[in-house]
DNA sequence: ATAATAATGATAATCATTCTCAATAACTGA
DNA sequence: TCAGTTATTGAGAATGATTATCATTATTAT
């Protein structure tokens, strides 16, 4: 599993070697569109790639996010989950979580009104505070189908 | 400093006792607008109430983050960090995050097309996925002022 | 193929947060 | 007010994810 050739330009364009662990990796969330966490990418890299590390997966994990090529997220659950970021190329998305059970579902929305919002409130916030905006996220927090029957809300 | 009084009366209601730390660790929070981690409300607690521990701090702030008193969040540093819930009651807002600093400021911001928006997408998300939103959170990335100038991104 | 050195793997080390449990302080009802 | 019942606390150990070390190995340029 060499993983897709435009993955291997970006490392080597970017100056890194193309190591076998960093493709096996690479290809492992390509294949997963979930997001998946570092111990999962190490269990599932460690199928066809055993003596892989979990140093190396992590080391690999941040090389990728800081290159741009993967997305590193924070759901709540005391792990970062990542996600490659050609994933979210072919069509920018957000993400629900659910209280209950902690599923994540991306959110493909259709709505056109989200980049005017954005626009607004980047331009708000550069008269007011200066900054300059790069990105933004928006999660939404909620009961999943499953759990909304059985209520009694949870954690979050 | 025993804190306002509302806030007792909330916690009392929910069936919990009315502690010495528990009103202190408030009350800190009350003074503090900046989003605190549980080290550095420590300190603060620390300094009128000397005998406090990390525990206590920890499970307080969990108790109170699920009674609805204070917000917990997620900056990408690697600690959560806690806003107190009226705070943001007196003005929902938001979060900018400079990813060079990691400096965060609360963004209450006066555009009215974000209801509209987040309704728009809650139908959506309703009907595509069976989702129910209870909440959501917007979180900007950029950079702040004072490091537009000194370039050269940093980390996130 | 060889040299130069970036990357890896095994392991120890961090760090924030949680758990354990005996001691203590809040509430209750007499 | 006082004792009884328990929630809560504090100290310290334990956990779990992520990082740092460092000798060994693999990749790349020559
Ligand atoms: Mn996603
Ligand atoms: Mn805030
Ligand atoms: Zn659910
Ligand atoms: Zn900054």
């Amino acid at each position: 599993m060499p993983g897709p050739p435009w993955l291997r330009q970006r490392l080597t364009n970017a100056g890194f070697r193309l190591t076998w662990p960093r493709q096996v990796i690479l290809d492992v969330l390509g294949q997963n569109p979930q997001h998946l966490s570092a111990e999962e990418i190490f269990f599932h890299v460690h199928q066809f790639y055993p003596g892989i590390g979990m140093a190396t997966v992590y080391r690999t994990l941040d090389l990728l996010t800081r290159t741009g090529l993967v997305f590193k997220f924070d759901f709540g659950d005391g792990r970062s989950r990542y996600e490659l970021a050609s994933e979210a190329a072919k069509g920018p998305h957000h993400h629900m979580i659910c209280t209950r059970c902690g599923r994540i579902i991306d959110f493909g929305h259709s709505i056109d009104e989200e980049g005017e919002l954005i626009a607004a409130l980047g331009k708000e916030l550069s008269e007011k505070h200066g900054f300059k905006i790069n990105s933004h996220r928006i999660h939404f927090y909620g009961l999943c189908q499953d759990c909304q029957s059985s209520s009694t809300e949870g954690k979050r």
